[in-house]
DNA sequence: GACCGTCTTTGACCAAGGTCAATGTTGTGC
DNA sequence: GCACAACATTGACCTTGGTCAAAGACGGTC
């Protein structure tokens, strides 16, 4: 996506680190898959000056999942965590009987993996084709404990991800499917501004659902039929339209938001 | 509770480190509220040396809420935290007509507050008189910023209460009434087993339950009536007893494992 | 462009659990 | 020991969302 040159921010730390770019190049991260890395700046790795990162350099192997493949199942050996580099992926909770719950989505730049465990709870899947950076758990434990910069930086990412599974959990115990359904909708809009941002403020708003209905349903504690049903219900309000595939137009943003939050 | 003795583990403690009785708390900790403390070595405190402490000591103000008072109100400024010395508290999250939904429950030597934050996100109230160390939310974070064990101690816990937080959310989407119930009572049977142990183990035992029905239901995201039809089905299946009051008595384990884990 | 599998929509029906209301129980302060 | 408030139980009824089933739409392949 990026193509070879180093956006604003990674070059500003260049030039304040040390010399000449084909020196860093050619030095200080010889063959390096780092220094290509599309969420350098974003991921726990940001806390990490250039020459620290060598260490994770080091550590890190590419690799890239099919939608559906899993990178983690519940119960396995705790053995790798990975930083998610493009695509999306889901945690998943489920009962002994079969019945699914998606706990959480990762995106790029997050940190997928259980760290401080012998063993992993949940199970983690791709939802879309993912690339990953993936560590040996041990590994990183023990970069994490040299860094204390990196493990503050997790410590926040945790908390973040605390209060979203809390936010969550009201939702799912309180919320009707159409509030549900409503708040998921907000959500995505919210996520999608940056990338597809052609919005008039106010205006109308279109983009590609990234997941399925049942995946929604996974999400949202509901079923399929249920959420198709929601949909359409909002569609024939004129709250949104559904103009085929995975689209959505977000037609009447306030109108959504109010049904987000209705009794 | 402990009266004015040591427990074996601090006074462990106090010899490997230095001189003699007197000196420790004559010298080291004089005034101390730390040193006479239940939770000494078993709150995030307990990362930290005796000597370390006395910083924290010098911040911590002992503070008493009763029932039903809350610690902190969400939207609050973020300007407090504290440990739990005793009693239990309830995190609650609620939408704004008024639902509410229990998110978390706090046990002594638990942490409480939400740190790096500018608001509170979740109140925080007591569910049964309540004793606490309470800490200016900006000198803790100080405090932990030059403590790394204590910073690493807080990242476990908060990895662990994301754990739970990611279960209840597959209990709360995904399960029936008679298994959050079911479940629920288990999860309780086995946090009172330290106290009143006079189990024979696989023999019934009898406790109180330290929540009302309606705090169990704010817990389980049921309604009152639906948490007491399924106990009485419960006692009418012979799975517990209800002697009276809050006390119940677990007549059948397996039983109420299996009803736990039912389709 | 016909075919196939997957995803989505829609309808009819059902049951779990919520709502409303009445009654019973427990514990507390006077 | 009584009165009152808070809590708990029980019943009748109803709504929401789940279940089962059928038909459409979409996307990819040959």
């Amino acid at each position: 996506m990026c193509g070879p040159m180093l956006n604003a921010d990674y070059n500003h730390r260049f030039h304040q680190d040390s010399g000449s770019w084909l020196q860093y190049i050619g030095v200080m991260i010889p063959s390096s898959i780092c220094a290509d890395c599309a969420v350098r700046d974003r991921a726990l790795c940001a806390s990490l000056r250039d020459e620290e990162l060598l260490e994770l350099n080091a550590l890190g192997q590419r690799r890239h999942l099919s939608r559906g493949e899993a990178l983690l199942w519940a119960g396995d050996d705790s053995a790798i965590c990975a930083n998610l580099l493009d695509g999306v992926l889901k945690i998943v909770a489920s009962t002994s009987d079969g019945r699914e719950q998606i706990i959480g989505l990762l995106y790029p730049a997050d940190f997928a993996g259980q760290l401080f465990a012998a063993q992993v709870d949940f199970t983690i899947a791709a939802l879309t084709d993912v690339d990953l950076c993936v560590f040996p758990r041990g590994a990183f434990e023990k970069v994490l404990q040299r860094h204390a910069r990196m493990e503050h930086l997790l410590l926040q990412r945790t908390l973040a991800a605390l209060g979203e599974a809390r936010s969550r959990m009201l939702s799912l115990a309180r919320k009707s499917a159409e509030e549900k359904v409503a708040g998921f909708l907000i959500d995505m809009t919210v996520r999608m501004a940056d990338a597809s941002s052609r919005a008039t403020p106010g205006g109308p708003v279109t983009f590609d659902l990234p997941l399925s209905r049942g995946q929604m349903a996974d999400i949202l504690g509901l079923t399929i039929e249920t959420v198709s049903r929601q949909m359409t219900k909002l569609r024939d309000a004129g709250v949104i339209n559904l103009p085929g595939g995975r689209a959505i137009t977000i037609a009447d943003r306030p109108a959504l938001i109010r049904r987000a939050e209705a009794a």
